[in-house]
Parts: C-alpha cells; structure tokens; sequence
DNA sequence: TCTGGGGTCCTAGGACCC
DNA sequence: TCTGGGGTCCTAGGACCC
C-alpha cells in the first residue's frame, strides 16, 4: 500500500459503472438513436432492462414495468436485449481493467471494483487511472463510464453514483463524513424500498441520522446483522477486500454456485395442472443440463409458484442423495407441486431451483435396487451432447414436442 | 397489460440428537 | 414425571442486489 515515494495510497479503490450499460451497447451503432429517448428490453409483461438518458429523464428506470415505462415516455424507441454483444463488451472492458491491476472484483456485466494500491507507481495515482480508463474505454468501446475513487468498496460505490454520468467523483479520507451523512439511508448497499420505508418511520431519514443512532437501537429494529452492517456503512468504517473473480460473469473463475434454478413468467395466468407441469419439466431441463455442464449436483429441489395477486410461495425438499438428472428433479418437483394442492387456482409464475450444489465427482451414488444400469442419466447426457452440437432446442423431453 | 430472471443471505421456528 | 441447553438440519418467507 505504498507509492514509490513510500506513502500509502489513500483511495485506492474504484468503482467502475458504466452509463447506461445495455442502452449504449444497444445504439453505439445507430447514431439515428443518440438524440432520442430508448429503453432496452422488456416485452409483454416484462421489466425493462435499461434506459438512456434521454429516457430517464422522463422517470423511466432500469427494472421498471414496460408498461409504466411507455406510460412515462410513450414516444421512446424501444430495442431487444442482445446479450451477446453485452456480453462481448463487457468482456472487453474487463480486459481493459486487467490491464491496470489484477485486483479486479466483477459485479455484473457493467460493473467493477479495481484495488489499484499496486498500480500507481507505473500509472499516477487513483484519480489519474480513473480519467485514463475511462478515455480508454471511451475510444475502444464507444460508451462512456463513470468512477468512484475512495478508501473503501462501499464509499467508492457510492461515489460513482455521485459521478454520472460521465464523471469521476473522489472522496478522500477526511471527506467521508461529510460525503456520506446527507445521504438517504435508502442509499446504502442493503437498504432497498421496505427497510428505507421502515428507517425512515423511525425518524432516520440520512445516512447521518443512522450514524448518529446506538448500534442496540438499530439493530433491534433492523436486525442484528444489518443493523451492524448499516453502522459500519453509515461512517465508511468497512474494511472489505476486493476479491478478484469473485462472481462468475464469464464463466471463469469465481465462487462456485451455492444453486441453479430457472422461472417463468406465464404470457397468461394458468389454472391448468399440465400446462403447468409441462414448463415444469421444461425448466427441470434446463436446470439440470446447466448443472451437468458445471459438474455439480444437488440434493434439494425447490419449488416457486406466484398466483395471479402476485402472492408468492416456495416450498423445498431433500432428497437422501444429491443428483443431477432430469427426471429425478422433475419428480420431486412434481410431488411438491401436488402437495400443494391447488385447486385451479390461477399462476402467473412457476420456478424450479435445486439448492445444495456439491462437485459431482463428491456424490458416490449407489443405485437403487431394480434401477436400471443405463438409467435417466445416461439419457440426459445423449441430450446434452445433442443440445452441443445442434443448440438448445434440438432435444426436448417427448411431452414438450408438437406444442 | 403493473410488477423478469438469476442469484445470495438472513431470520425464525420446529425436529431431532446428545 | 420435571427440565435444560446446544448444535445441526430442514423449511418458509422475506429482503436485497444486479
């Protein structure tokens, strides 16, 4: 944490956001659409990915129902998702970023945390590698990005929402407090919309008012785990290490995943039992294929079922070993959906997640007695070496065919 | 035409075992 | 026939993040 005059880097930690992500991946090539409010994403019955800034302006946001979205900005040009490209982008920002400092902690598509306490003697300091990044990905992608320079992960977070769009914002250490306190307690990485709601009944309005609150009080109405954790947030007192790879956005490196699972919206509530399993065991499938091209199975599988009020419920079971095939999943999902015992009631939602996840290789499965040796699995892995060659629709359990 | 899809973590209660 | 505490596993729901 030296500079080569041997003084410790005071900020060195950068939160990189890119602008408007997926809206400026999505129209770098059609100029036409620079000027003119666009919202990616978000069909029929669906939320919207992202917005320009054009659209923002009329109140439309990330994650927001299309509807009320075309409500708010009816004359928007709206454009698919294509997450190749997004993909192939964000890729090549990363690349960039590496080229600073290996230290690099990928968060999504569009975001990352660079500790570059190990950089500034060959590039400047943090501020200087801030403006030079985001030059660089200005010629090289087209897009623009904005960074947040500080001490700690979650002040530089919240500093480069400070900075956009287009900007670089630096708070140094004496700065932290007066940084942070005026902001909305809704600010802080963990409040969402209820615990901000809940806070601010309680009179804790900025981020200040919950600094200045006894760590008990706030943990009694929070929790004990937020509750200390806002404390520490709420005066920039968090010492969390990046850590590089941390989430698997290309497939390489990261945590391994503690669960796969898949859902579906349903284009129409359905109150029909096979129309309902039949996506079921479409999801299972799915679930399953990625499971075994990861080497991982799983010993829970759990069950989401949203009614028509948007009324959510889950419902899991463990199996005595863990697996990783289709049938196998699909079963236990099938008896969770009949325990519930819904009589017609109307879906407008159904998920399938096994939970548990575990190395294949760890799983010393005995067979049942009377299973057949060349059982389901043997038929899952022809499908995934079917689904290899010719793409994901060619091979489809017998009851999804000639819908 | 209100409200996607992929995840993680926390809390709380009950069962069960020692 | 009175009485505990701890630890682990499992389930359900909720909140949050991108």
């Amino acid at each position: 944490m030296t500079t080569s005059a041997g003084a410790p880097v005071a900020t060195p930690i950068l939160h990189v956001d890119m602008d408007a992500f997926y809206a400026s991946v999505a129209t770098r090539d059609r100029p036409e659409l620079h000027d003119v409010p666009v919202i990616v994403g978000g069909g029929y019955r669906g939320v919207i990915l992202s917005a320009n800034y054009h659209a923002r302006a009329f109140g439309v946001r990330s994650g927001m129902p299309s509807t009320r979205a075309r409500r708010l900005c009816p004359h928007a040009v709206s454009v698919p998702a294509d997450h190749d490209l997004f993909s192939t982008v964000s890729a090549a920002v990363v690349e960039t970023f590496r080229r600073v400092t290996p230290q690099v902690e990928v968060v999504s598509l569009d975001e990352a945390f660079l500790d570059v306490r190990g950089s500034t003697r060959r590039l400047g300091g943090p501020a200087t590698i801030a403006e030079r990044l985001r030059a660089t990905i200005h010629d090289e992608q087209g897009i623009t990005c904005s960074v947040g320079v500080a001490a700690s992960v979650s002040v530089a977070k919240l500093a480069s929402r400070r900075a956009k769009p287009d900007g670089v914002v630096v708070v140094p250490p004496e700065a932290i407090t007066s940084f942070l306190h005026p902001l909305d307690v809704g600010e802080l990485y963990g409040v969402g919309e209820k615990t901000q709601a809940m806070l601010h009944r309680l009179g804790l309005v900025t981020v200040g008012d919950v600094a200045h609150t006894p760590l008990r009080t706030l943990q009694r109405a929070v929790g004990a785990g937020l509750g200390s954790q806002l404390h520490e947030l709420a005066w920039g007192t968090d010492r969390r290490e990046i850590t590089p790879g941390r989430v698997s956005v290309f497939g390489m490196g990261g945590d391994p995943d503690k669960s796969m699972g898949a859902q579906e919206t349903f284009g129409r509530d359905i109150d029909d039992r096979e129309v309902v399993l039949r996506e079921v065991l479409k999801l299972t499938a799915k679930v399953a294929s990625r499971m075994r091209v990861a080497g991982v199975a799983g010993r829970t599988v759990s069950l989401t079922v949203r009614f028509a009020d948007f009324t959510t419920i889950t419902r899991a079971r463990t199996m005595g070993e863990s697996t990783d095939v289709t049938q196998e999943i699909y079963r236990t999902a099938v008896a969770l959906y009949d325990a519930l015992g819904l009589q017609r009631a109307r879906l407008r939602l159904v998920g399938v997640r096994v939970e548990g996840l575990v190395p294949r290789t760890t799983v010393h499965r005995q067979l049942l007695l009377g299973e057949r040796e060349h059982g389901w699995s043997d038929a899952d892995r022809a499908v995934d070496r079917a689904t290899r060659r010719f793409g994901g629709a060619a091979v489809q359990p017998a009851s999804l065919l000639g819908r």
